[in-house]
DNA sequence: TTTTTGTGTATATACAGTATATACAGTTAA
DNA sequence: TTAACTGTATATACTGTATATACACAAAAA
């Protein structure tokens, strides 16, 4: 499933599970009815507990990300597209609007700002 | 001492003062040599207990915003202008970073985040 | 049909972080 | 010396995150 924890961020490991999916939901990497991997065979993979997983699946389901049937799996939902772009243009927002009030504490221009901002979103990731 | 704390954020008590201290700190409202108030005048104040105010106290001091005399109160510490704009700086990069991250997950464009940049730059905070 | 294997679910448990009240100890000024 | 102020330490509780293990249902294999 090429999914990546780390055990020493202060992320929850749950989260960093629900985060990665749902990048891979958004960029189309997982498309709508596909079923993804058992909780029990990701928490194997990721050694990790099986309650962990499902704590991420089921954060899923409640974002409506995901469904799951119980005994049988989890598959990606039928989510409307431009609703998921609203909520990642809206995370977008609040980290550039938290940036901000950093910088103006601190005195950081606006141009400082954007060569940054310039840079990053040069950079190939 | 102005401080506003939310019981409601997932944000912890300790962190909200230890954070709104630094900026007053960082944008000189805050000088060095002046003394904090005390542990318990500030509890007392945002009605909470004086272990929390300690906690938040004690954070600033590992990070070497303030220095603390037992028996006499915490007092602004002598911190480098340059080292604490760095650190500033870092968390500025970091925050557009993690945007830039998302946006291109998402295919949001370098422009869309330019104009929120400029948007939320003008206004005043 | 029965068994096996693969799903998700529920329970009991542990540990770390955050927060509390209250008792303790040193400093300073009345 | 006493009173009023500092910060400190202890015992306790609640919540979030994580674990192992036992349970229950579904589907395919025997």
């Amino acid at each position: 499933m090429n999914i990546i924890i780390s055990n020493s961020s202060n992320i929850p490991i749950y989260e960093q599970i629900k985060e990665q999916i749902k990048s891979k939901i958004i960029s189309n990497e997982l498309k709508a009815g596909e079923m993804l991997p058992s909780i029990r065979s990701l928490a194997k993979d990721l050694r990790i507990s099986v309650i962990t997983t499902k704590n991420a699946y089921e954060g899923l389901e409640q974002e409506g990300y995901v469904e799951t049937i119980a005994a049988k799996g989890t598959y990606i939902a039928n989510k409307n597209v431009e609703i998921i772009r609203e909520e990642q243009l809206q995370k977008v927002e609040n980290l550039i609007d938290t940036a901000v009030s950093i910088a103006k504490i601190s005195k950081i221009s606006k141009e400082e700002m954007q060569s940054m901002l310039d840079i990053l979103y040069m950079e190939d990731k």
